[in-house]
RNA sequence: GCUAGGGUGGUGGAGUGGUCUAACACACGAGACUGUAAAUCUCGCGCCGCAAGGCUUCGGGGGUUCAAAUCCCUCCCCUAGCA
């Protein structure tokens, strides 16, 4: 039992570890297509069912032998389950969602309403055909009592056992071999009660998955990083389980639970924040100095800027992307400026390729 | 030169006697964003001050009034039409 180096994918034969699959939540990633994301040397990208089962339907997937090759992208994808809408939209106050042990309900005022069951998200999943699904999970809130924390573990742990039997029933259905099956994912969840955190990652362990996801918002209420939970999942893990740091982060938190022995990861900041005008530019002149592990190895920079508009300056000189091979700063603040979309096109690309960079420098260690 | 209409903050533009530092918008500045209901949201934006608060503004000058961006006189400037 060897901790686990690559990632098997159906497309893009296995990946090196650890890797960051930016969100591609409805089979898009946000003013780029397939082609400009793989020029930004991004590995994979994660889809949402919620989402693809809302909008767009297995009729239309059975026709397209999978989300990879709907959107015709060459990489690897994860699937999300759902659960983080469970937080998202069926929690917020005021929402209209509901929560059982049978079922969570969505409903977003003008959009059609969504009741999704374990089995129901695995099997959307099966159809997305993913190189990795995850088990739809009761969201543990930040700020959540114990006694609720503890609903929430255990309404995890139902579903987590019901998503197994319904991939299994389904990999023997569609008489899928050992070898071609998608990684399966449990969710731990628990919030800050570590020893919830702990017995959720020893239940799920023994219902048996290829690996942990570190659920919940990883942020705790005073603001900070849970890197406690990140370790007591860790700590209650198999050696060859592949590590997932659900919708984590920002490059330094990426660093330490790859350092801590995390391989995967997922989040919406390099794509939000380029759509909001914050790029992240590496402290250093040329990609051979980056050193991902110091203090302080990143910056942002903030192109809307009365001071850049003139700026005849790559954004960064340490990056190969599209927007720093050919363009300056002055031209990208010109086109954010103007509300041209070709500006969060170019920003998003700029800041994927600084999310691929940094998993590269954190591969060769 | 005559006639008419105008001159308000970094910009466009409200306001035509008191509740005006002056709506609203843009621009500018600061911040947030973590398994995407988010190409979004929050805050600031005359000057001094941490604040309470104080001070100064509506082309220039003068006047009327308890009170003027708002009314009157005059000068300067802009736009349109006519000479």
């Amino acid at each position: 039992m060897a901790n686990p180096k690559t990632f098997k994918t159906k497309h893009a034969g296995n990946l090196p570890l650890p890797v960051f699959f930016p969100d591609a939540t409805r089979a898009v990633l946000k003013t780029l297509d397939s082609v400009d994301i793989e020029n930004t040397k991004t590995p994979g990208v994660l889809v949402n069912t919620y989402h693809l089962i809302k909008d767009l339907g297995k009729i239309i997937l059975k026709k397209h032998a999978g989300v990879a090759k709907f959107m015709s992208w060459q990489g690897g994808t994860i699937s999300d389950s759902g659960g983080f809408q469970v937080m998202s939209i069926a929690k917020q106050p005021g929402s209209k969602g509901k929560i059982t042990d049978e079922a969570v309900t969505f409903q977003v005022p003008g959009q059609p309403k969504v009741k999704l069951t374990p089995e129901d998200s695995i099997a959307f999943q099966m159809l997305l055909d993913t190189d990795m699904v995850v088990v739809l999970d009761d969201f543990t809130p930040p700020d959540a009592s114990y006694e609720y924390a503890k609903e929430t573990v255990e309404r995890t742990l139902l579903w987590a056992r019901r998503s197994k039997d319904e991939f299994e029933r389904i990999c023997k259905e569609k008489k899928i071999a050992q070898e071609d099956k998608p990684y399966i994912l449990g969710v731990v969840q628990g919030g800050k009660y570590q020893d919830l955190r702990a017995y959720c990652a020893q239940e799920l362990v023994k219902i048996g998955f290829d690996g942990a996801g570190f659920g919940g918002w990883p942020i705790n209420t005073s603001g900070s990083f849970d890197y406690e939970s990140a370790q007591t999942i860790k700590d209650n893990s198999p050696k060859d389980y592949l590590l997932y740091g659900l919708g984590i982060g920002k490059p330094h938190e990426i660093v330490a639970l790859v350092n801590m022995g995390y391989h995967i990861f997922d989040c919406v900041l390099p794509t939000r924040d380029a759509r909001h005008k914050r790029l992240y530019v590496y402290n250093a002149k040329s990609m051979d100095e980056i050193n991902v592990q110091s203090p302080d190895f990143y910056s942002y920079f903030v192109p809307d800027k009365q001071k850049h508009y003139s700026s005849p300056q790559a954004v960064s000189t340490a990056c190969d992307c599209h927007l720093c091979t050919n363009y300056t700063a002055s031209y990208l603040a010109h086109l954010f400026r103007i509300g041209d979309h070709t500006a969060a096109r170019l920003a998003t690309i700029h800041n994927l390729r600084f999310y691929s960079i940094l998993m590269e420098k954190l591969r060769v260690r």
